[in-house]
DNA sequence: AGAGATTTGTACGTATGTATG
DNA sequence: TCATACATACGTACAAATCTC
């Protein structure tokens, strides 16, 4: 039943009808609309927060999730770059939103970057 | 209490302890062994989880990750790439594990592809 | 083949803490 | 000060799949 919630959830943010910004019912109020326990609504959101569709300020509530203004960075001849879900200390060090890979770029130097994926694009 | 099972699981696994492919303890014998709920147990184990460390295969048990090998894909001129969590569709149809980022290269043509992340590699 | 044990998944409930408004 | 809302932690029960005997 929590999937079919978060699904639910999940089509009003794709279809637009919850808006990036916008704020989700509160967990109290979903469970009673949806006769579900709290506990039940909280996987559902958990489910949403694990792949960065919505952001939790308690206890203000829980919002959409809005673009993040990106940056290109150029990819050097000899450069690799791959993808991963942060440690926490780089969630703490680098303010990685949950639900927000890293991007790691190995430079053919032999030093390494790393970056919140939600904020950067890589080019070349 | 649960995020310091979580840590200290995290540790076990960086130091080697439990190395890829080793098996963690049953939810139900961390419970006895740290005096937690199997609650509590659930929500460290769920953050390795959404942090790509472990994989789960009910009932089996649960199992540190081991790397897959990687392909790398190549940055032509005018491309660009991304990282984010997958849409549960993609995760089906890409068979990506949990906690693990898609890859999303851009074409300078406007086409896309979707990688897993932890089978490629961005190079140039 | 079948029975039982093990292990994870799901869903419920309760209580308390913490931070915001 | 009080209400609201999310976080944490405990407990229970049952389902489903795998493995063992």
């Amino acid at each position: 039943m929590f999937r079919q919630l978060a699904d639910l959830l999940r089509d009003r943010i794709a279809s637009g009808d919850l808006a990036p910004g916008a704020s989700l019912p509160s967990e109290l109020r979903l469970a009673q609309e949806y006769g579900l326990s709290r506990t039940s609504v909280r996987q559902a959101v958990a489910l949403l927060r694990s792949e960065g569709l919505v952001i939790v300020e308690p206890p203000r509530g829980t919002f959409v999730r809005a673009d993040e203004p990106t940056e290109t960075v150029t990819l050097l001849k000899g450069d690799t770059a791959t993808a991963r879900m942060p440690t926490p200390a780089e969630r703490r060090e680098l303010e990685i939103g949950e639900g927000i890979p890293v991007i790691v770029i190995f430079r053919a130097d032999g030093s390494r970057q790393v970056y919140s994926a939600d904020r950067i694009r890589v080019g070349r």
